[in-house]
Order: C-alpha cells, then sequence, then structure tokens
DNA sequence: CGATCTGTTGACTGTTATCAACTCCGGTGG
DNA sequence: CCACCGGAGTTGATAACAGTCAACAGATCG
C-alpha cells in the first residue's frame, strides 16, 4: 500500500462528483496519510471520541451503527473513497459509532490539512462540501427506502446503490464485488430481522437477479434488479451515470413500465 | 411581517446550534430578503427547479417529499429557522420537492448573500456549515426510526423530535405547538399507512401522553412520551439542551429504566 | 476436533396494510 | 336556511407481510 494510494482514492471520489483542477490535485497530492488496518466488526470511531483526524476507506466498507443498546441499526454503508466521518472536521460526531463490516483499510488524514486546503482554495472548500452533501443524498434515499418499500424492494434497492457506488470509483466494473458482510448485517442496513433478510436474499436468487455466494454478490440481471427496486441512480449526484451503468438502458423507459405493470 | 424578522429567525436557529459573534450578527443584520407566503400542499421547489436563493422558513412547516409517482414519502420536516434548501447554494437538489404542510411564510436569501458571506467570514462559513451538518444529523435519527422502530414508536419519536426542536427557537414553550398536517402526512413520515397513522394517535392519546385537536398537539406527558421513543435529544447538538426541556427529567436515569422494563 | 458464527428451514405469532363504509366538519352554492 | 360536496378522521373485517422461536447444517477458526 503505497502512501500516494489514499491520495488517489479521495482524487478518484471527488472527481466522480465534480471536475478537479490540476491545482486541486496537487493540493490533494500533499496529503499526509497515515494507514491502518482493521479487522471485520471493529469499531473505527466511538460515539464520542474526538479524534484529530478523518477516515478516509481505501478497501473494504464501513457503516454506521446507532449506538442504541437494544437494536443496532446500519445508518449508512460506506465504500471506498468515502469520507465517512468528514463532518467531524467541523463538528463532532452523532451518537453512533463507525463499525467494519469485514476487513479494511483506511488513512488517516489530519483535521489540519482539511480546514488548510479548504481555506486556501475555494474549490477545495467546494469540493468537500460536495462529498458531504453527496452522502446526505443517500443518506435521503435510505429515508425514502425504509419508509416506503417493502423488504424485497429495500434489499435489491440497497444491492443496486452499492454496485453504482463502487462502480463510481471503479470498482466492481463486472457487477460483481466482495460482500463480507454476513445477511444479519443486510437485515440492520434495512430494518428486516436477520431470518426475513435470509429469506429474501432467497428470493433474489430464485428470480435469477443476484448471485450471492462465498462472500460474493454478482447481480445477474441488472436491469431486472434495477427494475424491481425502482433504481434512479442520478439521486447520487454522479457526474457520469451513463458511463457508471452501460448495460442499464433507458431508465425513463424502465420506469414507465415498471409503474404500469404494478 | 418586518424586514427584520427573517434575520432574526435564522440568528435564532445559528445561536441555537454555536456562538455568534457580533461581527456575524452584523453580517446576518445585512441579509435581503423577500418574504413569500404559501397555501397548505403548495410546492415551493420542484425537483428540477434551479433558483438563485435559499428559503428561511419563518412560519409553518415545510416537508421534502420524495418525487416517485406511487408514493409521497417526507423525507424531512422542517420548523421555522431551517433552511431546507440550503444545499442548493452549493449545489442542486435530490429527485424530491419541497411543499408546506399547512399555510407557511418563508423568506428568499439569494445564493450570492451566502457566498459572499461564507468568503468574508470563516466562523460564518463554519456556521452555515453546521447548519446543513445539523439536519444531516436529523435526517440520521430518521433513518433509526424507520429502521428499528415500532409504529408507535416511530410516531411518538416524531411528537418529541418536532416539540425539542420547536423549543429550540423559543417556541413550542408549553409542548402545545399547532399541527396543520393530516394524519396521513404524519403517516408518510412514519412511513406507515393513513389508517394505521390514525390508530396510533388515538393509542397515544388513550395513554394520555398527547392531545390531538383542532389541529393542535398538546404533549400532556412529555416524560413517558420520551421514555416510550427512546427519545435523546443530543443527536439534535443543541447548545443548551437542558435548558430546552427542563422537566425531561435525568435522561439517563429514563432510558436505563426503560431498557430494563423492556 | 470442538466451538462458534453464519446460513437455512418450518411453524407460529404479531404487526401493519388494505378495503370499505361511515361520521364529522367546513365551505359552497342554490 | 338548507342541500350538497370534499376532505379528514374513524371503525371493523380481512389479508399480506414480517418477526420470533427453535432446530439444524455448513463453514471457519483456533
Amino acid at each position: 500500500m503505497q502512501s500516494g494510494f489514499a491520495f488517489s482514492k479521495l482524487a478518484d471520489r471527488l472527481a466522480s462528483l465534480l471536475e478537479l483542477s490540476p491545482a486541486d490535485m496537487d493540493v490533494l497530492a500533499g496529503m499526509p496519510s497515515t494507514i491502518a488496518h482493521h479487522a471485520s466488526h471493529d469499531v473505527i470511531v466511538h460515539a464520542d471520541d474526538r479524534r484529530p483526524y478523518c477516515s478516509l476507506l481505501l478497501h473494504g466498507y464501513l457503516c454506521w451503527r446507532s449506538a442504541d443498546s437494544s437494536d443496532s441499526q446500519i445508518i449508512s454503508i460506506h465504500v471506498p473513497g468515502d469520507v465517512p466521518d468528514l463532518q467531524t472536521y467541523q463538528k463532532l460526531s452523532s451518537c453512533a459509532h463507525l463499525g467494519a463490516l469485514g476487513p479494511v483499510v483506511v488513512a488517516l488524514i489530519p483535521h489540519e490539512f482539511l480546514h488548510k486546503a479548504a481555506e486556501a482554495s475555494p474549490n477545495m472548500s467546494r469540493a468537500l462540501q460536495t462529498l458531504m452533501l453527496a452522502e446526505t443524498a443517500v443518506l435521503r434515499n435510505w429515508v425514502i427506502n425504509l419508509g416506503s418499500r417493502d423488504a424485497l424492494t429495500r434489499v435489491a434497492h440497497l444491492i443496486c446503490e452499492i454496485a453504482v457506488r463502487l462502480r463510481a470509483v471503479g470498482l466492481a466494473k463486472d457487477l460483481r464485488f466482495a460482500s463480507p458482510f454476513t445477511q444479519a448485517d443486510l437485515g440492520s442496513a434495512c430494518g428486516i430481522s436477520p431470518v426475513h433478510a435470509n429469506r429474501i436474499v432467497q428470493e433474489l436468487r430464485r428470480k435469477e437477479l443476484v448471485h450471492w455466494e462465498a462472500r460474493t454478490i454478482t447481480i445477474t440481471d441488472w436491469k431486472a434488479l434495477a427494475q424491481l427496486a425502482r433504481f434512479r441512480h442520478d439521486y447520487l449526484w454522479l457526474r457520469k451515470p451513463a458511463a457508471v451503468l452501460p448495460q442499464a438502458g433507458n431508465p425513463r423507459r424502465t420506469q414507465v413500465e415498471f409503474v404500469a405493470g404494478t
């Protein structure tokens, strides 16, 4: 894991949202970072931690979980290129903790660097703010997902979302990606019980939309899965949605077809 | 409605999150704004609108609703002092529309003013960012609410949240506040059907926790309601939670009691 | 090689959605 | 003044959905 790797992961993610100037790239190239490895289910950031750096995810998945004793609802899932605790560079975090879903590699970026970069360049400030807003946009969609869809649609939608977010940073190009999280984790993210999550996964397999074996998910019928999930990639604010999903077909037509068939 | 009214509503809201310097107040006092009135269920901002100003809510309630044809899930509810479309000053909005819940009064603030204020003062920039992060924090809590609680708890939690957010800007001091939204709206916000929403409201009445009559909600037993909802005010990031809810009792003790009783 | 975690299955229970009908209320027009 | 209308709230019956419990199989890991 070279030191330039962290820089390029963040640059790729920012570039998926907006255009970066060569000057911005130069600033990012000077980013100091410390690489840290964590095992599955490790807690990276506790609810009341006040650390002087943010965590740029380089490999694996991270998630925020509510810290309530009774449940452990997953609030958000993050893919490489995300900075799940970016908000801590302005404000301390909420009453949740950041945990690993499977083994992860993160790069720790000092808050000081982010502050300086934002102050030095309005464009850099805007880029960081856009990154935060993009995560908020995902969060809004989770509210829609949990509030208005049934279990099958929720799970299908989550799988679509992860696939597209991975593709936005150059991963999962063949709609196949590692899924180190358990079916219980899937249930926590979708607000359903572990047993029901299992049955939903089986249903997706039976419909031949998704293969989920050996800690790997393969989307075998993207068009049908996206249609079932009512998935629209525009909420992710990606600059090149067409390039991200070449085989998705015409989204408008798909949408209309689905509504008509309901 | 005087022109200084808009300024003071925003100042109150920002002051509920962080300390404002006299210099910041001076900047805010120079805020240009246009007052606009809207009737219930009016759409203030459409999904694809690109307006050169943000909407500061002065009176009433606004909500973001998903624009999907089938459902109209409410994604977030806003109270006076909020700027629901603050993100548009950096980035365009998601595929949802901003609508009125009951009659509302908003102040339109030009993006240009916000940009200039943020560039002129790092403290002002930080204040606006904190305002956005506070709304994100509310959103995270909605995910928890929808994902891990049953209908009764969800509704109770929403009522608690609205009450505390109103109190943070000096409203609902006696835990009584206008509720121009219908029970169907309540259902959309909590992810339940209108019929079920009605039954939940009746249950809250029967338990003598809440009065909901004549478009007005009165919380008659705050302690019991907050306990039922597992409500913790800390996620709202308010500076003075103790002053906001004097009669809430010791939250830690309440929490433990509830968990033990489950 | 046993211990533990994950996935899987069946039976049963509980919550919530749906449908339909009805009341109540405020407004509107004859 | 009254008849009418539409929206909101209310109620009961029924069905769909998801949770819980319990048991077991398979994988993984020390």
